[in-house]
DNA sequence: AACTATTGCGCAATGC
DNA sequence: TGCATTGCGCAATAGT
């Protein structure tokens, strides 16, 4: 928790200006913010980051084209009010995302055993009936010699010993 | 593409204190920067977040604890930086876990369709072998009741239309 | 032209 | 003490 910084090393500052300000609109939420220190709003300021004069030799005074993002600005804390929803909204469905995505690998897995485990049935179910052919088709084979007394005469349909898995 | 910002209405500021400051560390990588505003390095210097002259009523000049935070100190921006490092990291993680997720989740539904594919192949191959059985079963039954051979005894092919699913 | 949605980034709190 | 995670706000920019 926390928010905002201050002009970092890497990239750009956007702008040669830091500008301090606030306005306590308080609409964000904070799961879990650190103490109680929200009410803090301070006087909107400008402030030139760029002091010619201390640092030395930083910034050359070129590129630095529009310091014109007021972050004074009455409509840019809207819109940055705006846009803070939006980013909350776009990375809580991105969560979401997330997270059915994983749901949906649950669901399949599971779907996956049964059907895994039908194929397993079927194929079993299948081979039995294979071999009671296959027996058939002995004793036919074999002629008339009954093993036990229930036999009798018919057309044995395929010999085929191979499982065609 | 920007790093820092000031001071905002929500929350706290963690500390009463905005400092202006960087280091041109420059370890960043900003994949589509906007232009070549990056050799910004302000000389590090203390601002007071709150003017208490000037806007007027805000900031309680209680809770503020401890500015100890130092954004100078070269250790901060040591700590910083490999923060940010660890959370570059962490999220380029995150988001692999994601695509891998989501690559998870087309792998199962191939698979699915696989074993449904064989599912239904099996069951054709059952159903016909019942078939199959049923009929001869019919032969059997239409054909085991003359001892002598006073009747009609010739394997009749009746087809059955019964069929076990 | 004006908005919202996304995305990369840095900070700080917190988890481990 | 240090890396890892996570929520958050900013700004750029993609999408409408």
């Amino acid at each position: 928790m926390s928010r905002r910084q201050q002009p970092k090393p890497s990239t750009a500052d956007h702008n040669g200006v830091s500008v301090i300000q606030s306005q306590a609109h308080a609409t964000s939420s904070s799961p879990s913010l650190p103490a109680a220190i929200t009410g803090l709003q301070q006087v909107p300021q400008l402030i030139p980051a760029n002091p010619s004069a201390a640092g030395g030799k930083s910034i050359p005074p070129s590129k630095m084209k529009k310091p014109s993002v007021d972050k004074d600005s009455d409509e840019y804390r809207q819109r940055r009010e705006r846009n803070n929803l939006a980013v909350k909204k776009s990375r809580m469905r991105s969560k979401q995302k997330a997270m059915d995505t994983q749901q949906r690998v649950n669901e399949l897995k599971e779907e996956n055993e049964r059907l895994e485990a039908k194929i397993k049935l079927l194929s079993k179910e299948l081979s039995v009936l294979k071999d009671l052919f296959l027996e058939h088709a002995h004793n036919l084979a074999d002629n008339v010699q009954p093993p036990s007394g229930v036999e009798g005469t018919s057309p044995v349909p395929n010999s085929n010993p191979t499982n065609g898995q």
